[in-house]
DNA sequence: ATAAAGTTTCAGTAATTTCTGAAACTTCAA
DNA sequence: TTGAAGTTTCAGAAATTACTGAAACTTTAT
């Protein structure tokens, strides 16, 4: 049986971008084809039409299923009487932007802040290792600062993170009026 | 003349690291590793030193210093009775993580910005593309609104980033008494 | 149990990206 | 105006990454 997904111009052009895209974004071409197709499509779709529609092998798409679910970007959708997979976005679109940004902060970032506490631990040998040692600080804890507050960020949940961004300019004046409204909490480092 | 530059072994693992994690950050092995050279050395270095440390062609090492420059994360530093250029990083730690993190998002959201905004002006054919549109204008409005903020986190220059990263929890706290705070700015989207 | 309908794995191939090295170019001192 | 000391460019080679397709595997209906 021929799929039933219908690749309109439309639809095509945005899959096609989000392949162009994807390796930007950290996974590869097909993979952002195939999460575009998902995304666009209000009917969860089955494997074999992804490698229908985009004209891939069979098995590429398995693993590219294999890598979106990694990522939580996708989810199986169990249709009851069917025997083959459904696939379907995992949450809306908010949700899956914030898996990207914060799958992409584990692979980024981590490995680096890892490395950087353990180099920071050994004696420097010399003056040029010194200073040396002096950088390697700096960017470790901007990357913690960086860190942490991504995860402050998720804790505030969609809606006040939504306030947050929308606030634009007034972050500013609302940092301003901080030390009068929370005393208790210092500003210095 | 054999290079100067000191390759002790704190200084190699973190250039090979930064050579690593090179892709992931949006250039290639060793750019990433020329990069972390200029930045943990002290002294300006010239190309020929970074290919001598690197082992890597002094073709290479032209077109990775065009590309740190490009980025802006490096710059030619002039000593008056030399011939050769000699390179620096170009501005802090944090100004560096700046620029990255901006180029990134020039390189990684702009192009889709523009793409969904031509996308976005075509009616619908039928039903189906009408709900994918629907979805397309969710990420538009979400990638815009992260555009505008990064915009906006960027124009409160670095201590007010600082403190506002500093905060923690206390962000939750200051936007729930936002609107008694700034009653002119409206919540609602 | 069997076979039909589907999925996954993975060795080999194809495509893409990065790197080299030699030639062309630039700059400056004599 | 020549040549020495340096830089850039770019065609082809090397390295890396992605894709195919066939075989192995899984699941379920009969």
């Amino acid at each position: 049986m021929i799929s039933k997904m219908k690749m309109t111009p439309l639809i095509t052009s945005a899959v096609m971008h989000f392949g162009e895209m994807g390796s930007r974004w950290g996974f590869n071409r097909t993979v952002g084809q195939m999460l575009a197709l998902i995304v666009l499509n209000e009917e969860p779709v089955t494997a074999q039409e992804i490698a229908d529609a985009l004209n891939i092998s069979r098995g590429n798409v398995s693993m590219g299923l294999k890598e979106l679910q990694s990522w939580r970007l996708v989810k199986p959708h169990l249709v009851p009487g069917e025997r083959k997979d459904y696939f379907v976005p995992a949450g809306s679109v908010w949700e899956l932007a914030n898996r990207v940004f914060e799958e992409r902060r584990k692979r980024e970032i981590d490995p680096t802040l890892s490395l950087l506490r353990d180099l920071l631990l050994d004696t420097p040998a010399n003056s040029n290792e010194a200073q040396a040692q002096q950088t390697l600080s700096e960017i470790h804890d901007l990357l913690e600062s960086v860190t942490a507050w991504s995860q402050e960020l998720q804790n505030l949940g969609p809606d006040k993170l939504n306030t947050l961004m929308k606030l634009g300019s007034g972050v500013g004046r609302m940092l301003d009026l901080k030390d009068k409204l929370l005393p208790g909490k210092s500003t210095v480092n």
